[in-house]
Parts: C-alpha cells; sequence; structure tokens
DNA sequence: CAAACTTGGTAAATCGATTTACATGACAAA
DNA sequence: TTTGTCATGTAAATCGATTTACCAAGTTTG
C-alpha cells in the first residue's frame, strides 16, 4: 500500500515542535534562527519518518519547480543523446530535472512546446535547435526565462551558448587534407541561416586561405539541411559539376555518410577515390565503412558544460557566466588517406 | 518585462463573478454548473487574459502532475531514442510531460532516480531497464506506482510491458538464415537475466528444432552484456572454439557490430566468410558495411504504445490494459547471403 | 533596577487552484 | 400562501510549504 506521504505538520506533531520551526530547520538559509538541540531533534525525526518536501507547496510559495526543459529537433540525430545525457547527468546533481521534447525540426512545435513549458514552470530551457536568428530564443530572452543555447548559437551575442570552436575544427580537418597533399578540397557545407553551417563554412574558406590555397567557389556545395539524405544530394550536386576534387570536408558525420552512399551507388570508392571527413564523432560513426576521419567533439562535455551554465545563470550568485567554446580535436580514421591517384 | 502570470481571481474580477464560479466554467466536469452565458463570457475572458492554470496550484490540490517519469539504461544506445521520441509525443499530445533520466546501467542510480522522481510527484513511470527479477519494479508496483516497461518484461506478469515478439523475431532471423542454406548457424545471445536475452535465444532454438536441426550447445554463447564489445568478445570465443558455423544470430545490433569488429580483425569478411543477422534495427545500422540484416522493431510505434499504455493505467476509465507485443518483421540487407564455401 | 537587545520559538498570511457547503431567487406543486 | 426543487452562484476550507509578524524569556547595558 502507498503509505501516505510525510508533511511538515507530522514532523512537528511528532517532535512537538511548530511546524514553522520544522520548515526552518529544513531550509539551510533559516536554519541558524534555531537552536541546535531542537534542530538535531527535528532532523531526525525527519529522516526517520522520511520526508521529502511536497515540490508543489514549495513551487507554489517559491515559484521555483526545480526542473529545466531540453528541445532537441530531432532525437534521433546520434549526435544529440550524449550531449542530453551529460546535461541530465549535470542537471540531476545540482537537483534539477530534465524536462525533455522534441520538435521534429518544426519552428511551430517547438514554439508550442516552450509556451507548455513556461506553463509547467520551468526555470531555464535549454535549446539544441537555434537558428541565427531565432525568434523563439528572442521571445524567451524578453520574458526573462534562462536560455542556454547548444551545439548551435544565435547572432545575437547576449544569448549564451556552449558550442565547439567551428573555425577552428574546419582548420583542423582542412589542414589534415592538405597535410595529405589534396588541393582540390570539396566543402559540403550545411545551412547558412545555422551558426554551426555558416561558421564551418566560413572556417573552411580561411583555412585554405591561411595555407595559400584559393578556393573554389564550385567546390563549396550548401545543403539544406544535416542529414544523411541532404549529403547524398550535396555530393551527387558536386559530380554534377564536373569540377575535379580528391576530398570532401563534410559539415557533419551525417553528410559525410551521405556522401558514402553517394559514392558507392557511383561505383567510387572511399579513400581512395576521394578521402572524406566529418564533423561531430557521433556514437558508432566509427564502425562504418571505412571508420570516418572527423573533427571530434565532446559531446558530453558539451551537455555538462550547458547545464552548469544555465544553473548558473539561475542562481545568480556567481558572476555572470560567459559563452563556451570547446576545443575541437582531429580525429583521423581510414577515410582519409594520402593522395594517389590524379584527381578525377 | 515578464507579465505576471493570471490567475483565476484576476479572471473573476474582470468577469465579475467569484473565483470558483471561473473554476468551474474552466473544468469540464463542473461546466455544466454553471450557465452559459456566464460560461462564454468567462471564457472570453480566460482566453483574451491568457490564462494558464498554475501546475502547483493545482497539483496541491489534486495531487496531479501531469508528468511521468522514464527512465533509460543508456541513451547513447541508438535503440532508445526513438522509443523516447514516440514517447514524448504520445504523452504531449494528453497533455503530460516526460521527465528523463539516464541511469547509467546502474541499479544503484536507477533506484534514486526513482524516489527522486517520486518525490516529485510524478504519476507513472516508463522503465527500459529492467531485469527479469526486478526490484525496483516490484518496489514501484507496491506503491501502486503505474509501471510500464518498454523492450524489456519482468517474469511477473502482472507488471505490463511494450515488447517485440522475441520468439517470433528469432524464428524469423533462424528460418532466413536456413533459407540462405546455413545449417551451422551460432547465436550470440543477450544475458539470461534479461528478457530479451532469454526469450531470443529460446527462439532460436525453437526455431531450429521446428526446421528439424538439432542446436550445437557450444555454437550458442551467452554475452555478458548487449554491447559491441560483448558481440566482440562473443565471436572470438565462438571462433576459439573451433566448432564450424556459417551465420551467426546475434541478439541484438550492436553485438552484430562487434562481430563485424572481431572479424575484420581476424580478417574475415561478412557474409563471404560468415552471414550476420541482428536484432532491432537501430538508426544508421542499415549504412554500416555490409548493410546489416535485421529483425526491425518499429522502435518509435513502440514508444507510442507504451505512452499510451501507461495513460491508460492511470486514468483507470477503459477497460484494463493488456501487455502489448509488437510483430517483428525480417529485414534482409548485405550481411546474409546464401551459403557458397563449405564451413570453415 | 529598568530599558534595550537577543534568542528561540509560535501564529498566521500567503501562494493558486479545487471542492464542499451554503445562500439566493425562480418556479412548480400542494 | 406555503413548501420544495432546481439552477446558479458565493463563501470558505483545503492542499503543503515559506515567510512575515510577533511574543516570551533571558541577557546585556545604561
Amino acid at each position: 500500500m502507498a503509505a501516505k506521504p510525510v508533511t511538515l505538520r507530522d514532523i512537528a506533531r511528532r517532535a512537538g515542535v511548530h511546524l514553522s520551526t520544522v520548515s526552518r530547520v529544513l531550509s539551510p538559509a533559516d536554519r541558524k534562527m534555531v537552536s541546535d538541540d531542537v534542530a538535531d531533534r527535528v532532523k531526525k525525526i525527519a529522516v526517520e519518518m522520511g520526508y521529502q518536501a511536497n515540490p508543489f507547496g514549495y513551487g507554489l510559495r517559491t515559484n521555483k519547480s526545480n526542473s529545466i526543459g531540453v528541445v532537441i529537433p530531432d532525437l534521433t540525430n546520434p549526435v544529440f543523446p550524449p550531449i542530453i545525457r551529460g546535461m541530465e547527468h549535470a542537471l540531476r546533481e545540482s537537483g534539477y530535472t530534465a524536462i525533455l521534447a522534441d520538435s521534429n525540426e518544426s519552428a511551430d512545435k517547438e514554439r508550442t512546446i516552450v509556451q507548455h513549458m513556461q506553463a509547467r514552470q520551468i526555470e531555464g530551457l535549454v535549446l539544441a535547435s537555434a537558428h541565427r536568428a531565432d525568434k523563439i530564443v528572442e521571445e524567451a530572452l524578453s520574458q526573462r526565462l534562462p536560455v542556454v543555447l547548444i551545439n548551435r548559437s544565435t547572432d545575437d551575442k547576449r544569448i549564451l551558448s556552449v558550442t565547439s570552436d567551428d573555425y577552428r575544427g574546419a582548420q583542423l580537418a582542412v589542414d589534415h587534407l592538405i597535410d595529405l597533399g589534396h588541393r582540390k578540397i570539396a566543402h559540403l557545407a550545411g545551412p547558412k541561416y545555422l551558426s554551426t553551417g555558416n561558421n564551418r563554412r566560413k572556417g573552411f574558406l580561411e583555412a585554405l586561405k591561411r595555407r595559400n590555397f584559393e578556393a573554389n567557389k564550385k567546390l563549396v556545395v550548401i545543403c539544406e539541411a544535416f542529414g544523411v539524405e541532404d549529403g547524398e544530394k550535396g555530393f551527387k550536386k558536386l559530380m554534377a559539376q564536373g569540377e575535379k576534387f580528391t576530398a570532401i570536408f563534410a559539415a557533419n558525420d551525417a553528410i559525410a555518410l551521405g556522401c558514402y552512399k553517394a559514392m558507392k551507388e557511383l561505383g567510387l570508392s572511399c579513400p581512395e577515390d576521394v578521402s572524406i571527413i566529418g564533423y561531430n564523432d557521433m556514437p558508432l560513426i566509427g564502425l562504418m565503412h571505412p571508420p570516418l576521419s572527423t573533427v571530434r567533439i565532446d559531446l558530453y562535455n558539451m551537455g555538462i558544460c550547458a547545464a552548469r551554465t544555465l544553473l548558473s545563470i539561475i542562481s545568480n550568485t556567481t558572476e555572470p557566466p560567459v559563452p563556451i567554446i570547446l576545443e575541437p580535436q582531429l580525429k583521423v580514421r581510414g577515410s582519409t588517406a594520402a593522395i594517389k591517384k590524379k584527381p578525377r
């Protein structure tokens, strides 16, 4: 049978004190208002009876829900689970709870979700789906709802984000390919309206320039989205142009996988015909054939950082937190190799 | 600035009625106690003012949180995201909210999580981590907390679960391999204490018998867990025994991937040397090399079913729900082929 | 020795909703 | 006319916590 929950009143009765005294004993801020011996007795009884504060009573009075909302555009994208995992672990450690929602890539749904979450009195929001100019983010901001963006950032820099250094990552990838002897390097970019797509593309161009190569505009194809199909289409478009290339920097791992698919269909092989490098190092990507070289992000850590940043905005005790830019890392596997044949 | 939220009292004042009248108008059950014209006026004002019930007040009075807990042993296992996605969508549709936690495969952590969730007044629990004999599940049950298990079930059949028909799935896999001409078929089984591992193993044996083949005990290796490494170890153990086999039924896709890894290391190729079939059809598995043949489960639908089942236990209006066993489906890709050479 | 502080606690208001109990007026039946 | 329903509302209790206001001793101080 479900024992009915213990309330402050129950403890007070048993301890022979007033319930507000119990409240004071149990809330650290007011603990000092009560003598030690009474406090000890009350505390002991509280644990004996297995007291757990009722979140409704607490919330009603304090307007604190101890929960934060997490909105993901597509949970089945393997990039997100490690992030969510890190976030959830860090939140739980601080007594917070993650309310998760999947917006299915739809801005409308996302808006509904955020409203719903606000109605639930979330204390903060983590968004993984921000565009560079994002209305939903602005709305949240104007309502003073703490927001942290993850993976992607907005152009509005007042909004905190936790991202990888996309410029640096692109540079790692390009340098790696150049060092392997590649000169005709293509880029399958993500959408311009997403910070990741935009920054990695700019990083790509800059990295080439830094090594004194000129970028061939035709070799930069912008994909509609970050999915496998988009990579597939992108690769085919690249081929259709007739412009030669020996390597591809894909804006993320899924696009790289799309290249794998397209190449298989076209009878090409990687890395013999074309070297490919991705971005993110998502789970299991190392088991693909060939194992994908990629730019590794510590996704789990990204989740942890996002959670901590958000909590520090909420608690508002420490100095104001700053955007976090994580250092990416080159992960060389089998999909990139030294150039052999003359470029097709 | 954050406009302070609208309460029942605000609406009452504006509508010139008592706040309990407003409450009645807004709660469908009591709606009939109020005349239509008053109700219409109140409703209009409520939407005008953007009223949203405060969950704390509501919860305090009704003890309903409209939230349910979801515990996953490892979010980064690609099997779970589609399930969670389905669950979350179905829950949201019914006005419920998913509270997600990742237990990191630890029973201790799981217990803590469940307690924490109960303190948060969740109305139900979805567990993806149940053992065949599971204490945590029993505890929840004895506290009358509605529970639905997903993917795995317990031996105690009072507890509802949504699973795939593991017997049937094993049979599909075995029949497929036999039809391809394989006679020496090995099974890398999951742990016995998990229903999935146990049932698929039993299904495997039964399927062989049904086709009048005898199972070779040595060809059934029980893995420690369902991970890639476990599959790797299992494959090597199988090889070390020296017993010949031409095909493997792996208890899940991750174990199958482990076989891929081990075979690569040992210089074997799939499906030429050994055919392999997995279970689950997790995302991206079709992009592996070779594309993995597997037993497909509709994971998204599994999530939806779990959510609906749980909600129907909670609402307790319809007839008592029953366990759901989803029909698996054979998905033939490139990792299984007709037998060619004589068995090694 | 009395006034002013401390200390350690009690009492009661409050948060926002639901819900039980009650009040009022209209109308029908006796 | 009186009594009894019925239809519609209002009033107030309640859920469980926090927090402001206050009170009674005991201690210090002028």
